[in-house]
RNA sequence: GGGCCGGUAGCUCAGCCUGGUAGAGCACUCGGUUUGCACCCGAGAGGUCCCGGGUUCAAAUCCCGGCCGGUCCA
């Protein structure tokens, strides 16, 4: 059902419906002449040197907090910001709007609003743009989304449309004195996240400066399904108001002041004619630069301010790389500080695209300076309206090294492979690097077109960098996608729709471990469901409980798995289960497993505390997987670990457990639990449902997690860490035991030492230096065969030759050898390098199993006619196998030992019977 | 998550296509030469050819699996 857009604000004050001349879509708007909607491309941006608003020049602050303030006087609370990582979603990495704060739960109705209606200023990251930024004018990577929101349920109703107009209406008109005829309300259609409706694009001057979403709708696979809930959703682009208000050439003016200073003094940049700057601006608005490509775009630019392509390229290249770096820089700083590990995987893999941008921007602009100079600038400016992201900034400056380095380690070996690839071309006389080889170049070593260009030219090749580069980048993609995913299997088909969600009772008492239930049904004889069960599903990363059910004549069944299939727990046995469903059984679990995978659960928890306090609050919890005996957890973090930084984290651990804290487990309303103790409740990832079950342990840490734990930090007695490994770019896997099995692992270990010990007759304290002292030894008695090796193929050498039978002037060697192949191959070649009238035929055998062949025919001995290949194959072939090589060195053998004699007998024949005279 | 590239001396890499005696440069050691910012000349030392399996008389090389690193795309 379409809503009306007509409002109350619009009949009051006389707005007029019209139809932009341009574009065709409806506006509403106070000027009877107007003739355009007010957006681009129908519109210029006419506010540029000259804004039309009263109150003028306001900075980013001032703006926040005057539409925050503004909005509370109206009955909004004021929310602080989210995490620009979504982690309560799995559909997104990012938050790229303030209504994905409220994305799915409260949009759904299924967990309440933390206020109703509340006002936020959300930052936001969009990277689909990122190839316009610093060029456009207008376009950011990471932007403030302010804005009201409103969720009218069923019950309650708090506005709708008339209000949320009045509040934009009045906002602009009242707080920064735009003129009311200046406002125009085009309609629009909005979605995004899963939800969908119409809206108002709010237009001063050219500029969308805030979008009216009335979301009712739910879009699922193309289709819209009305909601029972209306929810108003604004977005006010809080950086485009602050440039509405100082009318400069480019946003970044606006919003970067003082950080576009400081770089354009580091860079020596002069200062470019605002007018040229205002007309890229004006044409950025018409002209998608992806869409005409930055040199048509740049020639459009040229064309309007009378300069040729190649001057305004060197005027505005520069400031372009300002531009990219006050954003990216900003960006960065925000994602690394919530947590974003650099990565080439996932949200991580974003993070490093900014980095290595940022770092190609102060290469162009020439800078010496590391990035993480540049990052401090940038958040020395953010530090006044985030103080939070100072916190930190150790580490992110740290991440921004680590990447630096790995980018110009990259950067030098590409270098050098380009140099190789093209000087062995041009060797060929390849005189122009294929296209092949240039997209081969990005897409497997990240080189950049524009690089490999300059070093093939810098070596005489020419390249040719096609129009379409990226497009057949996408389609050599495009060919290999599509594989068929593996479906887990899981549960056949079950239909268990009517079935009642199953009680768990392991919630009640995490220590019981005898249980009486009834069967509510039993599938294909070895899916037992019960009313309620003790039993613990595998998830969360703990494994299922097993033990076994006693049915009521008094047999027991035992259960190998249980899995949870919706809201019902399923017991999947090892036998049959003759029941149908009714009868009463009682159940028993392996309480000696269930109390190990608990100590485990708990320690896993433990540990990312204990990591978090030693590596620093980027680090969330990557995976886990908790076992009786072993049990691991993967962390994000941006290097390997240092062993100190691991028994760091190993001692913090374990005085936890020393310290007996206590674990509670409650069950708390989301936006309470989220409101109490952040977004780090999410380290093992989404949590579903308006109330969640919270497991804090005392003055540690606290998470979202349905397993199950001890009730004291005690009970664990002792955590291991056994060793640590980088499974990922960007996550680290720590891997340990706890427990009985954490002494068992000590052991494992103690007995290595001990058999080493044993072994080599050494106190265990003397094991490095004895196993040093044999590795020299070894390398000494290496060296000792090597040479005796060496003196016995010249002994050998010397004593055949003296053996040799002369004929026509050539000499013949021809016999076993007790030696390796390797041996017999310097010895022929020896002997033929000594004297090349020689002719060396040596038959052997090879570790008992097979025998070979060698023939080497020196110069002189050519002449005789034979080929040493043709020979080596013949002789191999009556030893069962096969040979070959080159007219004057050859090799071969068989499996056929016991044909020795006989091989040599061929050979003898071979050589001899060639000869024109016999003896 | 998927695609592609790679793993050989301490470092950078060649050799792999087309199986047959493991190489170069730098660094290192020794000797010579030389008061000069990549000195030069000669000699020498240095190897689990990532791991496992297969094919083969024979594998750094071919095939399969794994591990590790890099990179691009989502």
């Amino acid at each position: 059902m379409a809503i009306s857009l007509r409002t109350k604000l619009f009949m009051e004050h006389g707005f007029i419906r019209k139809r932009c001349r341009n574009c065709g879509a409806y506006f509403w708007t106070l000027d009877p002449d107007r003739e355009f909607c007010g957006d681009q491309p129908c519109v210029d941006y006419t506010f540029l040197g000259n804004p039309p608003t009263t109150r003028k020049n306001l900075s980013m602050d001032q703006v926040r907090e005057c539409f925050l303030s503004f909005m509370e006087e109206r009955g909004h609370t004021r929310v602080k910001r989210y995490p620009v990582v979504a982690r309560w979603r799995d559909d997104v990495y990012l938050v790229g709007a303030s209504i994905y704060n409220f994305q799915p739960w409260v949009t759904e109705g299924v967990v309440p609003p933390p206020a109703n209606p509340l006002t936020i200023s959300q930052p936001c990251i969009r990277l689909t743009d990122v190839d316009n930024v610093g060029r456009s004018g207008r376009h950011l990577t990471e932007f403030e989304m302010m804005a009201h929101h409103a969720f009218n349920y069923p019950e309650k109703n708090v506005y709708w449309i008339d209000e949320t107009v009045q509040l934009a209406f009045d906002f602009f008109t009242e707080e920064l004195g735009v003129p009311p005829e200046a406002i125009t309300f085009k309609e629009d259609w909005w979605s995004g996240g899963g939800n969908a409706g119409e809206d108002f694009e709010v237009l001063v001057e050219g500029l969308e400066v805030a979008t009216l979403v009335f979301m009712h709708y739910r879009t699922t696979d193309d289709k819209l399904i009305e909601m029972k809930n209306k929810i108003v959703d604004t977005g006010y682009g809080l950086e485009r108001i602050v440039w509405l208000t100082k009318g400069t050439p480019t946003v970044y003016d606006a919003i970067f002041p003082q950080f576009i200073d400081s770089l354009s003094a580091m860079a020596d940049l002069e200062k470019v004619d605002d007018k040229i700057l205002i007309s890229v601006a004006r044409i950025a608005g018409k002209f998608d630069v992806k869409r005409i490509g930055l040199v048509g775009f740049r020639k459009r630019v040229a064309d309007e301010v009378g300069l040729s392509l190649g001057e305004l390229e060197a005027l505005l290249t520069p400031l372009e790389n300002v531009y990219i770096l006050a954003d990216h820089t900003r960006t960065l700083s925000f994602m690394l500080h919530d947590g974003v590990v650099p990565s080439n995987v996932g949200a991580g893999y974003l993070a490093r695209l900014l980095i290595r941008r940022s770092l190609r921007s102060i290469m162009a602009l020439g800078l010496e300076c590391p990035l993480a100079e540049i990052m401090a600038i940038q958040l020395k400016y953010l530090d006044r309206d985030f103080p939070e992201l100072k916190e930190v900034e150790d580490v992110i400056l740290d991440i921004i090294n680590i990447e630096e380095k790995r980018f110009k380690t990259t950067l030098r070996k590409g270098r050098e492979l380009v140099k190789r690839r093209a000087s062995r071309l041009l060797s060929k006389g390849v005189k122009e690097l294929p296209i092949e080889d240039l997209i081969e170049l990005y897409d497997s070593h990240g080189l950049d077109p524009i690089v490999v260009k300059e070093v093939c030219e810098g070596l005489g090749m020419s390249v040719e960098i096609p129009e379409d580069f990226y497009t057949r980048l996408a389609e050599r993609h495009q060919a290999a996608k599509s594989k068929p995913k593996k479906t887990k299997l899981e549960i056949p088909e079950l239909s268990l729709e009517d079935l009642p969600p199953t009680i768990p009772l392991y919630y009640e008492d995490q220590y019981a471990t005898d249980f009486l239930a009834r069967v509510l049904r039993v599938i294909n004889g070895r899916y037992v469901i019960l009313d309620r069960t003790l039993f613990y599903p595998e998830g969360g990363g703990q494994p299922a409980d097993r033990g076994y059910l006693i049915l009521p004549d008094g047999s027991k069944v035992e259960v190998l798995d249980v899995q949870k299939v919706g809201k019902v727990i399923v017991h999947i046995t090892k036998t049959r289960v003759p029941l149908r469903g009714g009868e009463e059984v009682k159940g028993h679990i392996d309480s000696v497993r269930r109390r190990a995978l608990m100590r485990n659960h708990t320690a896993t928890h433990i540990l990312i505390g204990a990591a978090r306090k030693v590596l620093g609050p980027h680090v969330w919890q990557a995976g886990a997987s908790k076992g009786v005996e072993r049990s691991h957890l993967d962390i994000t973090h941006y290097k390997s670990l240092t062993l100190t930084e691991l028994r760091n984290i190993e001692l913090l651990a374990n005085r936890v457990v020393m310290e007996n804290r206590s674990v509670k487990t409650r069950i708390l309303d989301r936006e309470k639990a989220e409101a109490k103790y952040g977004f780090t409740l999410y380290q093992g990832g989404v949590v579903p449902g308006r109330r969640i079950r919270i497991v804090e342990i005392e003055d540690w840490d606290v998470e979202a997690c349905g397993g199950t734990h001890c009730r004291t930090t005690g009970e664990i007695g002792l955590i291991k860490i056994i060793r640590s490994e980088r499974i990922q770019d960007g996550v680290v896997r720590l891997e340990f035991s706890v427990g009985d099995a954490a002494l068992k692992r000590i052991y494992e270990e103690e007995d290595v030492l001990k058999a080493l010990s044993d072994m080599l007759n050494a106190p265990r304290e003397g094991l490095v230096r004895a196993v040093d002292k044999l590795r020299q030894r070894v390398k000494v008695l290496r060296k000792e065969v090597e040479s005796l090796k060496r003196e016995r193929v010249l002994l050998l050498s010397k004593k055949l030759m003296s053996e040799a039978k002369t004929l026509e002037g050539i000499k013949v060697v021809l016999g076993k050898f007790d030696g390796t192949r390797d041996d017999a191959i310097k010895i022929a070649e020896n002997i033929t390098s000594q004297d090349p009238s020689f002719l060396v035929v040596l038959i052997g055998t090879e570790g008992g199993r097979s025998a070979f062949v060698v023939v080497k025919i020196g110069q002189k001995a050519r002449r005789l006619g034979i080929s040493a290949r043709d020979m080596a194959f013949k002789v191999s072939r009556v030893l069962g196998g096969s040979g070959g090589g080159t007219e004057v060195f050859a090799q071969g053998g068989g499996t056929d030992i016991d044909r020795l004699d006989e091989a040599l007998e061929i050979a003898h024949s071979l050589i001899f019977k060639t000869l024109p005279s016999d003896r």
